[in-house]
DNA sequence: CACAGACGGTAACAATTGTTACAGACTTAG
DNA sequence: CTAAGTCTGTAACAATTGTTACCGTCTGTG
């Protein structure tokens, strides 16, 4: 375990914080599913994702959802940052994509790091830069490209996330993912068959180019 | 000026860091339409805004374009930030509003303040949380609202930005910034002067309620 | 005044997306 | 095996948004 996570972060932290990290990190296991971080909860702890991938959802007032990106491993999500130092409730909803281990950080350490590690800086820093640059892909995506589009980068980024050419994952699921509904989820991916760049079987999609 | 500045960040920032953005601070004043930062260019200094108001743009590849939010007095853009500390190139556009004057700081002073000011690194992370929210209030918009929802509360935005009921735009630029058509805009803005909201004039729309 | 150009109104139509409804195939529990 | 529930396919229709086209009105310039 502690090599894990020396092995995760060597390159990116000094050894003295990754010691400090491992003696003050309570490693926490998650699986598929599992709701990490909810809107409006307030959080106490920051998570440094040690394996697996957590999607990052917001969600409308009354019955929208949209996934907004991935964090995979030696990430950390910069919304979550903002809500420790600033004591404000989360804006967005994480779940985990398949299972895996995230550190819990006490918000405490981080500020001290902060002034005490340049490599922490950097790293805080370069995170909230990926999650600006990540939202903006979304922004981008809702806001220029049509929903056939947005469909297949979607299957795209499962595959590569989940690394496998398979998706499973329902139409429904889907259309909630995609703030879309279940019959225009099927209709296009019957179009995308079409195209011949997907085979589609009963629960799962099999990304064929 | 320097009343102004001191008037300004007065309550935000300690005296000493005021004396020290007076003493380094190059105060650029700006019109209605001035490009600040365009998408692509490289950004060597940070922009702290005195006064007038400034809006953020994202550019699609081929034709679009879209408002993402606005900037104003005691502000700054957190993306700038992220592109001066990463050495990034610019993701947004950023248009003056109306006239107004921005300090310009170098960014080696940035990151010798956040190891020096505790309200300095305060300011930063409440920076970086209120663009945040603003990117998640953009995202709300397109993902769950339609146009003509979106079109009225643009319409406060602005009346509220520019300090006025009489909103100065024709139907075109007001499509450009939603990413619509001038034909769209034209016919959600006679519903909304239907409902007695809105009082169209010729190069003005004037809200009403 | 004449004219060009910007601005807005409107109609007609296309494309995209959403909604409702229903049916068949498959899976699982009992 | 039966029944219930899940998953997908499909049709028909509505709503929203985008596109093209054309026509007035207004404004500023020469």
């Amino acid at each position: 375990m502690e090599e894990l996570i020396r092995e995760t972060y060597r390159g990116i932290f000094e050894e003295e914080l990754i010691d400090e990290i491992i003696s003050v990190a309570k490693i926490v296991e998650f699986k598929e599913g599992d709701v990490l971080i909810d809107i409006g909860k307030y959080i106490k702890t920051m998570p440094l994702l040690i394996s697996g991938a957590i999607k990052i959802m917001r969600e409308d007032f009354d019955t929208g959802e949209l996934l907004l990106y991935f964090i995979e491993k030696g990430d950390t999500c910069s919304m979550t940052l903002t809500c420790c130092m600033g004591d404000k409730k989360s804006e967005i909803r994480a779940v985990a994509e398949n299972e895996g281990l995230v550190a819990m950080i006490p918000v405490g350490k981080m500020e001290e790091w902060m002034g005490k590690y340049k490599s922490w800086r950097a790293f805080v820093f370069e995170s909230y830069n990926n999650r600006f640059n990540e939202m903006l892909a979304a922004i981008d995506n809702i806001a220029f490209m049509h929903m056939d589009e947005r469909l297949y980068k979607y299957l795209l980024e499962k595959s590569k996330i989940n690394n496998s050419r398979i998706i499973t994952k329902t139409h429904q699921e889907i259309a909630y993912e995609l703030n879309s509904s279940r019959v225009v989820i099927s209709r296009l991916l019957k179009a995308l068959e079409n195209e011949g760049k997907i085979k589609m079987n009963r629960n799962n999609i099999a990304l064929l180019l």
